[in-house]
DNA sequence: CATGAAATGAGAGTAACTCTCAAAAGTGTC
DNA sequence: GACACTTTTGAGAGTTACTCTCATTTCATG
């Protein structure tokens, strides 16, 4: 979906004819699914995250707690959920097919990375810094990540021809999505200073290669 | 009343030592520990994890629901809580430190199992598949593993020489924590059948040295 | 404008926690 | 055994995320 308006959130109703196959409703559910997103910002940085409740969100988005359930299913996902997994899944299929799935990977991490900071960049350390600070949050974000592990087997069986339900693939994906996760809780716990996409890099060196100064055999280790 | 359970936990046949500095008290907050879980394990296998409330568990346990939320903090706590961990961390501890640190963490991980097992083998099934079920205690799964990864972090810096805190080190070990999680899903999720500790070799050796058939590089992979 | 469909709001209900405070039970001392 | 002292417990009220239902409002359409 090219839905850019619903991005730019405190914009009011004030681009008429920009969109030809969206009727008045469709238009508004946007606006009220900005409407809490933003207000949960809002509140979320004033007063932190446990301390703000469905009401106050409610109250500031001008809607009725009932609506606020009814677009998210769960506090948490009102932080955490945005529109950009469909992008990033055409990214990843539109990667050549003979291109060494990592690289594939990395190259849909970075995109990734770009779309959070350039649309929104104050809500991507928002996000990490809940992640670290609120356990529900944090969990939540792991179980999204289980989801993109699904995907994630998808690419690595397409192209290692290895089943994507068995033990092996599912162990791998699921350990890349772990490391992943704590790129974001580290950057996060070190006061998000630097770039993100260098700690992604350095992150999936490790995944690809192992450790840099002891091998994992762990033989050779006597490295000062 | 089920004081057998308890007396299944102390086992004085078992440690006759370590009897004489233990009161009334001490002996009976292990009893009312014990009977919160062992109520908690008969109703969810009669009813399953949402539909048994803490009151129903209180009153099995013939204990008030304070009482309940005195021992655990959480419901998934009640059921994925056990006192193995000092002793998985002992073991760890007491291996060589000249041994390369991932056949260290092999030998525990089976230390673990054989604990698991042989003391209560149809909780290790039902933690599994509720682990599947239910999200929250796959979350509070999750959670468990993170701290594990704190003592996975250490051992590989100290016989790595790595940063415990770096980067890579914490990349590391939560993939690794991501991985040996996802065993347990797929155990779970194929009827828990078959040996435990095999899958958790296989998951070791992919977590060890990549992918069976395409290697990690990914440029080799025509393997029918 | 009328008619049907969808979104909303209001309210009641559930259950996992949290907090407080007084009663009860275990512990050490005489 | 009676005594103070500490720890554990139970009872109950309160908070909050979330669910369900139903009447009302709001949009879409012929």
């Amino acid at each position: 979906m090219t839905t850019m308006t619903a991005a730019r959130i405190t914009t009011p109703a004030d681009r008429p004819a920009e969109r030809p196959p969206m009727g008045l409703r469709e238009r508004k559910k946007l606006k009220t699914r900005q409407a809490i997103r933003s207000a949960t910002y809002t509140l979320v940085e004033e007063q932190g995250y446990d301390a703000t409740t469905i009401e106050q969100i409610a109250d500031r988005a001008e809607v009725s707690p009932s609506t606020v359930f009814r677009y998210f299913p769960t506090k948490e996902d009102i932080v955490l959920t945005d529109e950009y997994d469909e992008i990033l899944l055409e990214e990843l299929r539109a990667r050549p097919a003979d291109e060494p799935w990592m690289d594939s990977l990395r190259h849909v991490m970075h995109k990734a990375l770009a779309l959070g900071v350039t649309e929104e960049p104050e809500v991507s350390r928002l996000r990490a810094r809940l992640g670290v600070e609120v356990p529900a949050v944090r969990a939540r974000m792991v179980e999204s990540m289980s989801a993109a592990g699904l995907l994630i087997r998808q690419a690595v069986a397409d192209r290692t021809g290895l089943d994507q339900d068995g033990l092996e693939v599912r162990v791998f994906a699921m350990s890349l999505m772990g490391g992943l996760m704590e790129v974001s809780l580290y950057w996060a716990e070190n006061g998000c200073e630097g770039e993100l996409s260098d700690l992604m890099d350095r992150a999936m060196d490790v995944l690809e290669h192992g450790l840099p100064a002891g091998k994992p055999r762990g033989e050779l280790r006597g490295k000062p």
